[in-house]
DNA sequence: ATTCAACCGGAGCAACCCTCCGTTTAGTAA
DNA sequence: TTACTAAACGGAGGGTTGCTCCGGTTGAAT
């Protein structure tokens, strides 16, 4: 039936059975279990490239050359199963912004991080219209740069250079506006950099930052 | 099989068969016609009411107490439905915006018109991920709001307010990133007016506007 | 070798979308 | 009134997908 839910937003409150795979966690998997879990990695990942985020399960698990139970085993939903897909991108991306951050003021960081949050949203067609569930699940990667941004984010509004009351939510939620723009019309290659510049504009402090030097 | 699109924003080129019926223009509609387009008008707006934009289309035929096939021959796509059933409250959005901008600076008329649009995009859960096809139909109230936004952004663009750059397909991005935003986490009401002041902010200008008086 | 918890697989049910086409009806002309 | 036809109706049905359930299989520990 499902009277309520709906939204892209919404996580729907399924599954009840299945004894909890430690997945995520150490290698507490049996051999044959490890085996599917990568495969069906493998598998997701050329069909979401191919098909975009909301491909069917099903042709996953086909392609795995596994049952469609096994992948509902491993992964409860598709988001879970998106998100565990990207970990490795995601991983690498909060990897990559930490190194850089370093040699570049605050602000900056923030921007190249932004930049490539959207381009991230970007790695499956449709994938950004779940980018925000998808970060919420407790991957390594998703974690990793949840805390990346929370931690560039601080390190700005600390500068003074973006508004106190912005929060990381906020920041996903336009990297997602972003995306999507993007991929409603294609026809325009500068969109994305253009809604970028003026997102980000749109969180700077409006007074000086403490190192005065404002246009 | 369906092998390419699955993003929310993209149109799905279906339907080819059905003489095109009319439907928004005059009165060509047989009588019978026009008593179950109107029956499934408010049908839609009670069922998306209560479950959201993506209920099913067929509970809407069944409330409306009408075939399915009389629903897809009214409406070829459940955005044609939506823009159809909001048509009214665009109508009334445009009309107002367009009244009482005569008597404000036009940066502020465009700030309300774009909160007015964020509030648009709530009126069914799940909605604003549609919003931008959904105003691509050519209804009365969709041409009306676009046309409003347009007036807008062109006055406060020609006032120097607004960088000149922004496309009215950016504005309503933002409109439904915003309300998207507000639907995942409805547990911080002042986000809505932070992101929008946030995202305005983007729009702006970083140069003196033609009159002056900056912040 | 035995045992059993963990794991697998896919049949199957429930929804949904959308089309197709036989039937009914509104409106009109005779 | 009647007869006629284009317009409109309705819903069965084919095609997808999502997700669950449970009988069977197997890894690995003893």
């Amino acid at each position: 039936m499902n009277t309520e839910l709906s939204s892209v937003f919404q996580v729907k409150a399924k599954h009840s059975q299945n004894p909890p795979v430690e997945d995520t966690k150490g290698g507490a998997l049996r051999a044959d279990a490890r085996r599917n879990r990568e495969r069906l990695l493998v598998a997701a990942h050329a069909v979401f490239s191919e098909r975009g985020a909301d491909a069917s399960l099903n042709d996953v698990a086909k392609r795995a050359e596994v049952g469609i139970g096994t992948l509902y085993r491993h992964f409860e939903s598709r988001e879970a199963l998106l998100a565990a897909t990207c970990d490795e991108h995601l991983l690498t991306l909060a990897k990559k912004s930490r190194e850089r951050s370093e040699a570049l003021p605050a602000l900056e960081a923030l921007r190249l991080f932004l930049t490539e949050l959207v381009h991230s949203a970007g790695l499956y067609k449709g994938l950004a219209a779940s980018l925000g569930i998808v970060l919420k699940n407790h991957t390594a990667g998703c974690d990793a740069t949840t805390a990346e941004g929370q931690r560039l984010l601080e390190a700005a509004q600390r500068e003074g250079e973006v508004r106190s009351d912005i929060r990381l939510d906020d920041v996903v939620c336009m990297a997602m506006a972003i995306s999507l723009a993007a991929a409603e019309d294609a026809s325009d290659p500068k969109r994305v950099p253009r809604l970028t510049g003026m997102f980000f504009d749109g969180l700077r402090s409006r007074t000086e930052p403490r190192g005065a030097r404002q246009r």
